[in-house]
DNA sequence: ATGGCTTGAGTGTCAAGA
């Protein structure tokens, strides 16, 4: 089973990118946040017509999160319950006896700001959640992105960006407390190029200068990783003309 | 230098992303 994740900035904007990866990548599941649509405008045809089912949780302008696969897509989930949020991030659903959690962490802006306090608190509802879900699903994989990287490896300039957002303490500690629940970074499962990144400012020219980030993650449960047989980010669609700021991670499991 | 792109909303210009 291949399962993938992309941030693709409007699905408006990226959904023949979309088709066109699909088509290339064959990816079993794919995770895709920021859709910033309404479900009414969600085209579900198109992708119905690549071969893909599809459940999905969108708001205007903003957040939005489906799941694409090519087998029912069942016990469909959308938000953390009991977490009251208006702000679409979060929406899970199960596959072939697969467990999929598909997340947009919030971006949190700057450390000092509200908007981190409210990514803090949505990552401990998220790690109540997840102990949650681990107990009724040990297939488990939590895909998306989290606004977090992990370590400095992770980051173009550490130096620069030391205790900033996406690299502060606690949100690595958020991170590593999902990990400690019992799920394995997929992509640190293997050799991987050094400098390799999910997402790149769209100034400055920083996808050609590889000034990046790697927010955007695969995390798979003990029972899942064990049969993790490769993980990699597919920087091809970077790209495109008119491309989306992130690009596809993608892990294949036995 | 709170700049630099991109998107959506909405039709002038701003919020938000990371």
């Amino acid at each position: 089973m291949k399962i993938a994740t992309w941030n693709v900035n409007s699905l408006n904007v990226r959904l023949p990118q979309v088709l066109d990866w699909l088509t290339e990548a064959a990816p079993d599941v794919l995770c895709l946040q920021e859709t910033k649509m309404e479900d009414a405008k969600f085209p579900l045809d198109a992708l119905l017509a690549a071969g893909y089912q599809a459940v999905y949780a969108g708001q205007k302008t903003y957040n939005g999160v489906a799941i694409l696969s090519r087998t029912p897509l069942t016990e469909v989930q959308a938000g953390i319950p009991g977490f009251d949020d208006e702000q679409r991030r979060v929406l899970a659903a199960t596959v072939d006896g697969t467990r999929i959690l598909c997340i947009y962490v919030p971006n949190g802006q700057t450390v000092d700001s509200d908007k981190y306090q409210y990514k803090l608190r949505w990552l401990r509802a998220l790690h109540a959640w997840l102990a949650d879900e681990l107990v009724r699903h040990p297939r488990l994989v939590m895909v998306g992105d989290y606004n977090i990287a992990p370590a400095d490896a992770d980051c173009y300039d550490p130096a620069a960006w030391h205790e900033q957002v996406l690299c502060s303490t606690p949100e690595r500690e958020a991170f590593f407390g999902l990990l400690a629940l019992g799920l394995s970074d997929c992509f640190r499962r293997f050799t991987q190029p050094e400098k390799s990144y999910s997402w790149w400012d769209y100034r400055q020219g920083g996808f050609r200068r590889n000034l990046g980030m790697r927010i955007d993650h695969i995390l798979a449960s003990a029972a899942l990783a064990e049969g993790c047989q490769g993980c990699h980010i597919d920087t091809g669609p970077r790209r495109n003309e008119r491309p989306s700021d992130h690009t596809p991670v993608l892990a294949t499991f036995c």
